[in-house]
DNA sequence: TCAAAAGTGTTGCTTGTACACCCATGT
DNA sequence: ACATGGGTGTACAAGCAACACTTTTGA
């Protein structure tokens, strides 16, 4: 148990790690799984992208939760709901600025083919690039490429294992519409009925009362997320 | 991106959280799983049980593994292979030396039925603890009892999905111990032939070459983990 | 009436559970 | 021989993939 020899001096005893938060933000661009970049304006790494981040206030911050979500309002004036704890990362040669850097990851998805978030706070250009493309070649600044196959890695388990990305969708969807989205993030087709029958075997969805959506065929009907109750799995 | 303003003094601009690493340590005595605990000699919440932990070294740690490695080094003397980190946690009520706290917690498993691993650096007293216990009535020091119960749930949740506890067994045992050690992580009983056609069609365990054991009975075949060969899933 | 997408039914495979049964061994 | 635990086979149900099919609409 920590070194409770000298109660006042606990804290300041050794020198802390240079801690942030970095958040992995995921949408589909064009049916393909993309994250949210921001250029860099300074050194280090000028002019290279990274993830959007900043540094943990523990003045302003109750939470790593909390910190994460101002964040996310300071740096993309917007509010995400559902931001998830990814993992924390921590190493001598993280982060040039500072002997020792760690980083709390989080990750969250943004709606699908919505507009690029408006740059807050210090972000001098923001951009989405698809995860296939950081995969195989581009580079990003810091330890981020590694970051961002973490969260494309945890994206895809959660769809596979049925937890449907309903943050890439509106509030009201039709089923072709969220079956396209899983195949997006998956990278494979689904087959439509089984899809279907799964959705409907688990009660996850409910109709819309009587709203559809035309093109130049038969309409489909809407659909949204049924309202969890209290079940445990 | 951060705050790449004055590159110098990013690092020491903002007072950083009091970072610590946690080791939740899980086996099994007499079929039930348990954690081990320890025991805190000092304020604050001297006498009370809580997880062994330390703090982070900057000047020590190549990374947040590598300082989970020393932590249980230091505090239990001994090595531990396949530490997974659980979460991080933080805020400014965890621990009353520090303004914030904030822990990044991992988890582990020690051979059923070993003995006490000797208390190690500042270490008091060590206990294993039914995580029963902990659920329901006995209370940690900090807010321990709640990484428990995650540590708990995350170890279940492996079991399920087929990943098998193999450090609670030695490296040599029979499909009736994996069965029973399964059983009580679960906490509930497993079908005989079910599990072991599980374990043979996914290609597991290897039989040890002519190995038995005996009791007043038919001996029993021992097997060994198969050495996973570079396979995906 | 035709194209296009919505929506349904049927079959067969795979996985897992329940349960019954045989096998080997020391006393 | 028999009790005890090791080990195996069969039957049934659930879940899912593949694929064929019907339905509804606007042009």
């Amino acid at each position: 148990m920590a070194d409770a020899a000298s109660p006042k001096t606990d804290s300041s005893k050794y020198p802390m790690p240079f801690t942030r938060i970095e958040v992995v933000l995921m949408t589909l661009v064009d049916g393909n799984l993309a994250v949210l970049l921001a250029r860099r304006a300074q050194a280090p790494y000028a002019g290279k992208w990274a993830l959007p981040g900043g540094v943990l206030r523990i003045d302003l911050d109750g939470s790593l939760e909390e910190a994460a979500a101002r964040v996310v309002r300071e740096r993309l004036a917007t509010d995400l709901p559902d931001l998830k704890q990814l993992c924390a990362v921590g190493g001598p040669t993280r982060d040039p600025r500072a002997p020792w850097g760690l980083s709390i990851v989080y990750r969250a998805l943004s709606l699908s083919g919505s507009t690029l978030p408006t740059a807050g706070k210090r972000i001098e250009e923001l951009r989405w690039a698809p995860v296939e493309s950081l995969a195989k070649g581009i580079s990003l600044a810091f330890d981020h490429n590694t970051l961002v196959a973490r969260a494309t890695d945890a994206m895809r388990e959660d769809v596979e294992e049925h937890d449907l990305p309903y943050g890439l969708l509106p509030a009201h969807f039709t089923l072709t519409e969220l079956q396209q989205t899983c195949e997006a993030v998956l990278g494979h087709a689904l087959d439509k009925s089984s899809f279907r029958r799964r959705l409907n075997d688990r009660d996850l969805l409910e109709p819309v009362d009587g709203e559809k959506r035309g093109g130049a065929f038969r309409p489909a009907q809407l659909y949204q997320r049924r309202a969890r109750l209290r079940s445990l799995r």
